[in-house]
DNA sequence: CGATGTCATGACATCGGTGTCATGAAATTG
DNA sequence: CAATTTCATGACACCGATGTCATGACATCG
């Protein structure tokens, strides 16, 4: 491969007059630099940006580490989402900074992050991201002080820059919304509660109802996220089957994810229960592939992935360009209720008569 | 940071030995390297790969492109499975091969490769792999070519390697499959043709019907796919209203993707036709998300992502390493059927009785 | 018109490792 | 026991860029 001196012989200047033609930053006239640029062309030359690093010490690299590339496929994975939407977000905006992503992948396994850490810092990268699949606690190898860390959709006991999703306030949104297009019995089909989102959500749902001034019934609340498990969806049917015999069933039924919603479908197809006229179904994550391509299209909570990751970068490029230094409480990022129709609405379509009804 | 010299002044040796401890490329006194680790653990010193690579001249990177991650979330996205599983595939077997995966976006826009494989070239990568969303013809900026350079997914004019799925095979083997079913009226619901996928597994469609003596018949044969444009659903609803309303109509609907397959069990349901009872429902991609949950479960076909990732990783580690040439023809890879729940099978679970079937 | 400043360029050292070769001591061999 | 090999280690140059400083040619200024 040809190098600054190949380029330099063949434009008779010497190396640094090439290196100011490639970088600008001192002048340079304008027959020498054309004769530059000529022979950079005629060469191939492309600059090696480990030399350029040995001088300059600034790598232009990011490292990202995550286990969301690999865990997509196995069917334990607790969320519904894939998480690589928040790699999305990460990777535009740090394209946009100019900065290269070095993406590795844990593979599930924890344990390989230390090495992985170890190895970004070998190629001596300005800052670290660490992506969770799904919103957890995590116990991280130490990263060295000075190299600036994000976790994202996770958060450790060391109070290391977190950006998180609001499951909390997602749920409270959608529930508020379900009650202003008149529904009072709302079922909750929840996800297991040692998970941080299942928690969260379910206690959106109890906020909501709370602030609606409707009482919370454990007769229509259940837990019935078995993760992929065999017996879900005997677990599920259950579930639907106890809360659609009561006396008072739920107008709607809630689901803890977009997933749990999808099966919902299928058991109440089964039943012959028709969506949305005789039951409504909501879910959380708005989960396109299934969202948008269930019928009827699934009212649902955007978990706002992209969003996280773009905060993600912006936060980690502004820690390492020292304008900001790391916050000890976690930014939360929340999404939009998607409306769709797999929920009925009491009201009319004129603005006037839903004002109205809001002001009840 | 801690550099080599540092080291070595800790420990009382030459950097030399610093260095050879690090690599082991050369006998180290017990005493001599004790010391050295010391002295590196209390430093924390970490080797930079820039300084190695500028002697070594190996970089132990490879780069990859591909759209992948951020087209996911187009609903434009012609093809039906994340096309994320390949990275997956390849980022295993790279991890376990020692080499460093970079990973960057084109964010959907093909110009953006030239100036990504720059970057890459600037950081010496040992090889580059470019992954498409879906199977299909590319034209790609040229790489140098002592760059080993392996395509997935896709193919070029330039005979570069590549790694394809065999789609005609795969959807050859389902409709075998359900001919042995017992099945004999075989819908097809063609993905868009000018798509290689799309004429590639109609291609199998009518390979096995030929094979299995059947004829073809242009009344069950339609092309449903719009890509999420609006109106699809119209269209499926229209042809499948055409096929069932046929004197003899099929006894199964093949599927050019899950996602078709999906919006189908809509569409039979709202029409209030069982499945499988009255109809049987096939895919293909084996889009795990789909398949699995749906009710009932989907038989398919498997995309191979992970393996086609694999190979590739592996195809590239052996031209890097010299063992191998670029080779003109592309490196087909097939994936199982998936026999589920959606298709009726005619069949006795009795083996006996099976291969007497078999045999009529 | 001499002093000062700007422009365009080059010489040279340097970043942090590793390859090459040299060296002295210990082990092995004839 | 001398000759040879192996072992453990260090000195030094080098990879390919860039930062620093120096230099000569003009332009500008008082």
């Amino acid at each position: 491969m040809a190098t600054i001196y190949d380029v330099a012989r063949v434009a008779k200047v010497s190396p640094k007059t090439v290196s100011r033609v490639l970088n600008g930053d001192a002048p340079v006239g304008r027959e020498t630099r054309v004769a530059v640029e000529a022979a950079i062309a005629q060469l191939g030359y492309v600059p090696s940006n480990a030399a350029r690093m040995m001088r300059s010490n600034r790598s232009g690299l990011v490292g990202l580490i995550t286990g969301a590339i690999s865990t997509t496929q196995e069917p334990t994975q607790p969320a519904g989402l894939p998480d690589l939407f928040i790699v999305q977000g990460i990777q535009q905006a740090m394209a946009q900074s100019g900065m290269t992503l070095m993406i590795a992948d844990t593979g599930g396994h924890l344990d390989k992050a230390a090495p992985l850490i170890q190895t970004f810092l070998r190629h001596r990268v300005e800052g670290l991201i660490y992506v969770a699949e799904y919103h957890q606690h995590v116990a991280l190898p130490r990263v060295p002080d000075d190299t600036p860390f994000v976790l994202v959709n996770c958060f450790d006991d060391l109070g290391t820059t977190a950006i998180l999703p609001d499951d909390q306030r997602g749920q409270a949104d959608l529930v508020t919304r379900l009650v202003q297009a008149g529904h009072r019995r709302i079922g909750y089909l929840a996800l297991r509660q040692d998970m941080v989102a299942g928690k969260l959500r379910r206690a959106g749902y109890a906020q909501a109802l709370a602030e609606a001034g409707i009482a919370y019934d454990d007769d229509i609340v259940q837990s019935c996220d078995l993760s992929g498990r065999d017996g879900e969806t005997q677990l599920l049917w259950d579930s639907i089957d106890h809360m659609l015999r009561l006396p008072d069933p739920p107008s709607v039924l809630c689901c803890g994810n977009d997933k749990m919603a999808l099966r919902v479908y299928g058991i109440l197809r089964s039943r012959g229960v028709l969506v949305p006229d005789e039951i409504s179904v909501a879910g959380y994550d708005n989960y396109r592939v299934i969202a948008e391509t269930l019928y009827p299209p699934l009212t649902t909570v955007d978990l706002p992935y992209a969003a996280m990751g773009v905060r993600a970068a912006q936060r980690l490029l502004a820690l390492i360009s020292g304008e900001a230094r790391k916050d000890q409480s976690p930014t939360l990022v929340s999404g939009p209720v998607y409306w769709r129709n797999s929920v009925t609405e009491r009201r009319l379509p004129n603005i006037k008569h839903l004002k109205t009804v809001r002001e009840e």
